[in-house]
RNA sequence: GGGCAGGUACCCAAGUGGCCAAAGGGGACUGACUGUAAAUCAGUUGGCUCAGCCUUCGGAGGUUCGAAUCCUUCCCUGCCCA
């Protein structure tokens, strides 16, 4: 079997490592490996995505990963890569979001027969002793170098709290511990935990003298510069509760062109010639590796039916054709149709747009469509006469649909 | 605890008694162009019963015909001192 840093390489996966031959080598035989994850949402992104895919090809190659969820270090915060303080949760609050979580890593990781582990470090985190700790792992930790480390410079000039301060030890804590308990000798992470990863390695050698190895993945931003897995209406969640699978296919679907390769390497399972044979082509043919894209993240997160529902939503809106169910809905009262409603009431209602002066400008500035006809006044009423195949399809601008229905 | 500097719309940031729903930039949205891409150009970007009205400039009071702008007080942040 190939060996998986190799796999890792090539796709695209390695954006530091703390020593390449070393790592390379060690994962010639199975290993434990391990990356955290925050609590501080009911659901992973996008963003989590791609660690995620790195435990999955871990296990596929063999190992075993171990996924932390971080209801100790939840409680204090990270401050890498922030200008700011995070909000502190609540411990229940933190509680709920770790068992979501974790369910939703399961369906990405065979967790069963002991081939993964997930894991929530407030079990050896919370029971720590303030003194002892300070004397067994902070004295291990130069406050001049921390000072100096780029991951704090920033905030040294917004300002930093000394809870927050504590964070890299805790990780690099959590690091030792699962080196220790569970001979877990690599931590991946995205590329802003570099420094706290390091911190673990380092803190493994003073401790036990043993070697551990750190591996960030890129920091993923889409070609036009946006955080990957973020959106102007906030981030590209995994759960279908929060965002509808057809919408999570949309978002892959428009993808810069720039990106389809970099992205089907990194978040899809195809082969690397499949990979290249798609994105050969140049102009709107690569729309077909788009699709080929969007299809295959949407079948790995929400399973093959609803990729395909999807899908077809997607294809049928954009050809022009009626609304299939997938696309987000809304229920509006039989009656409350009959007696007509204001177009600017509906869109505003369906959320296309936030407020009803945001539909009368969409509607002044004809990007408002009821059934594919443009809405030309502001006063327009829109009537169960409207129904077409029992739905009302809406539109903002020129991709975002939503349907309506009656009940 | 003391001294200083700050807290403005999604973000950055002007404004320091009326001409301020508040410059400029970023972002976002819409239109043109297109390929559900990018780039470019143009417009829009607090709310509403929209030629008008209402609510915003950290919170609460006050001065004034009139306050984001002045005063009091409270909260928060940074820097310096302890």
């Amino acid at each position: 079997m190939a060996n998986v840093y190799d796999v890792l390489k090539e796709r695209g996966f390695v954006e530091q490592v703390s020593d390449e031959e070393g790592l390379r080598a060690a994962l010639d035989r199975p290993i434990t490996c391990y990356i955290g994850y925050d609590p501080s949402a009911s659901s992973l992104h996008v963003g989590n995505l791609l660690t995620i895919m790195a435990l999955a090809h871990m296990q596929r190659h063999g190992h075993r990963p171990i996924a932390i969820v971080g209801g100790g270090t939840g409680m204090i915060g990270d401050p890498s890569g922030r200008t700011e303080m995070r909000q502190l949760l609540t411990k229940e609050r933190i509680e709920e979001n770790l068992q979501a979580i974790k369910a939703q890593i399961g369906r990405f990781v065979d967790f069963s027969e002991g081939k993964a582990l997930i894991l929530n470090n407030a079990e050896w985190l919370l029971p720590l002793k303030y003194i002892d700790f300070l004397r067994e792992i902070g004295r291990h930790f130069s406050v001049n170098r921390m000072l100096a480390s780029e991951a704090y410079r920033l905030r040294l000039e917004k300002g930093l709290s000394f809870i927050e301060f504590n964070y890299q030890l805790l990780q690099a804590y959590d690091f030792l511990y699962l080196y220790q308990h569970y001979d877990c000798v690599l931590q991946m992470g995205g590329n802003d935990q570099w420094g706290n990863i390091l911190a673990g390695v380092e803190l493994i050698r003073r401790v036990t003298g043993g070697t551990a190895y750190a591996l960030t993945f890129p920091l993923l931003t889409a070609a036009s510069g946006a955080k990957m897995g973020k959106t102007a209406k906030g981030a590209v969640w995994l759960d279908a509760n929060l965002l509808s699978p057809y919408e999570f296919y949309q978002y892959w679907i428009n993808t810069d062109d720039a990106d389809v390769e970099r992205f089907l390497k990194l978040y899809t399972f195809l082969p690397l010639e499949e990979i290249r044979e798609l994105c050969k082509v140049k102009g709107a043919a690569l729309r077909k590796a788009k699709e080929v894209l969007a299809y295959e993240v949407t079948r790995w997160v929400h399973g093959e039916e609803e990729a395909q529902k999807a899908q077809e939503a997607s294809r049928r809106l954009f050809s022009g054709q009626a609304a299939a169910e997938a696309v987000p809905t809304t229920k509006v009262a039989e009656d409350e149709l009959r007696q007509g409603i204001m177009v600017t009431e509906l869109f505003c209602r369906v959320g296309l747009t936030k407020s009803r002066s945001e539909a009368r400008r969409l509607i002044q500035q004809g990007g408002a469509y009821v059934n594919g006809e443009k809405v030309t006044s502001v006063e327009q009423v829109v009537t169960l006469d409207d129904l077409r195949d029992e739905a009302l399809l809406l539109r903002a601008g020129k991709k975002r649909f939503h349907r309506v229905v009656a009940e």
